[in-house]
DNA sequence: ATTTCTGCAAAGGTTTTGCAATCCG
DNA sequence: CGGATTGCAAAACCTTTGCAGAAAT
């Protein structure tokens, strides 16, 4: 299925930005950064960018994780599979875990307080193993 | 211990502001935004608050916990026991979970990926019991 | 032709910074 | 007194918004 196709089967307007965005995510295997985009993107303005973010994100083309200060949000192309990431502070390289271990844990908790939880943001900071060495 | 006290003895250098600033905190017992310290004390400018959150944190004094937009950062009195938060959408009330269920969980990917982990962010949204019966 | 998008420029919100005046020990 | 901190104003980010012109069906 070819990029106009995608669009349009998701129900959205095409346009060449927007298919410029999608290939780009499509060709990277790593969760992309705005200002990464924006630099891949020669010419395409950053509010279109956003704006183009937000609507693949809520036809769930892409997914987008906050990291906390000062990394920047990342978004990612396809959630498959729902994901967690393990960021190294130092060298910002980011490894996707796909094993997510709080499916029962979000049970208890619902059954315990009564809320009705429909999302987590699960985060995980540390050293990669070449800094580790790099650093010591 | 007075508030003089504890500052000096965490090698705080003591100013009013600052002492006005960990009594709200004290008196709190929930987390805190910029915005409501900033509210709760009329006279500090906000540069203050933000350099001396910062401060607090790096002395253990505090704990800041960055949750997904539209929400706002929040900031906890003495982190003693590791815990995290669930959050509901809606309404924003914020609930405490002092259960972790991740350090198996961290041992597990350290032992995989070669990481060295020592942060982690968890958050939960969801919508709270009253919500779920005003939004039916 | 009509609806939907884009780029531009401006504004919003939050957080940071430089610096002179003030406070603390 | 001398170093540390504060308030103020300005800047630095990052993200959003209004609108006229351009693009898509």
């Amino acid at each position: 299925m070819d990029i106009r196709e995608e669009l349009k089967s998701l129900g959205i307007h095409y346009t060449n930005q927007r298919a410029d965005i999608l290939k780009v995510f499509k060709a990277s295997d790593k969760p992309l950064t705005v200002q990464v985009l924006y630099d891949a993107l020669d010419g395409i303005d950053l509010s279109t960018i956003y704006r183009t973010l937000e609507l693949f994100e809520n036809k769930d083309l892409i997914r987008k994780t906050e990291l906390k200060e000062p990394l920047s949000n990342i978004y990612e192309y396809k959630k498959d599979a729902h994901s967690h990431h393990l960021i190294c502070v130092i060298c910002k390289e980011i490894l996707l875990i796909d094993e997510c271990p709080l499916s029962d844990y979000e049970k208890t908790i619902m059954k315990n307080t009564g809320y009705l939880i429909n999302d987590h943001q699960l985060n995980l900071y540390g050293i990669c193993p070449a800094c580790q060495l790099t650093n010591k």
